[in-house]
DNA sequence: CGCCTGACGAAAC
DNA sequence: GGTTTCGCCAGGC
């Protein structure tokens, strides 16, 4: 793949010391946004991106904090690592998430990701932190 | 200052 | 092979 895109958002910069966690938010949003449509990733592929493979409690707490990022990030396009909708309740509505992927073409069945394998979007192989 | 919780994930049992 | 526990790291109480 020579699409490898390479992230450079350098993210609000941090004017305040110490900001590490806000940058971590900023480089989840970053990959997030990048997600092709009718693609979908986990919580665990961004932050192993990222280098916080351990951490994807951490991403999915970030992504709490998405909704008062923007421009909007789209959430609902990261799913845990079996393809589930989960965190869908925090969204706008219950079948909002839901409603979004099968919006694009993402097929959608009790909560959980049809073909997740096949339209699985991995960021640390598609992009390049440089 | 310590304990519980949490949009996850993997290992242990 | 399904269920339970632990680890991550930060925030809330």
């Amino acid at each position: 793949m020579a699409t490898r895109k390479t992230v450079t958002e350098k993210p609000r910069a941090v004017k305040q010391p110490g900001a590490d966690t806000l940058n971590f938010f900023e480089q989840v949003y970053a990959v997030a946004r990048l997600i092709p449509k009718g693609r979908v990733t986990s919580y665990g592929a961004i932050g192993a991106a990222l280098g916080a493979k351990s951490s994807a409690r951490m991403v999915g707490w970030a992504m709490n904090d998405c909704r008062t990022a923007r421009p909007k990030v789209p959430a609902h396009r990261v799913v845990n690592r079996v393809g589930m909708l989960s965190g869908k309740h925090h969204f706008e509505g219950p079948s909002e998430k839901e409603k979004l992927l099968v919006k694009e073409g993402v097929k959608v069945k009790n909560d959980q990701v049809v073909d997740f394998a096949k339209i699985f979007w991995d960021p640390s192989a598609e992009l390049s932190f440089d």
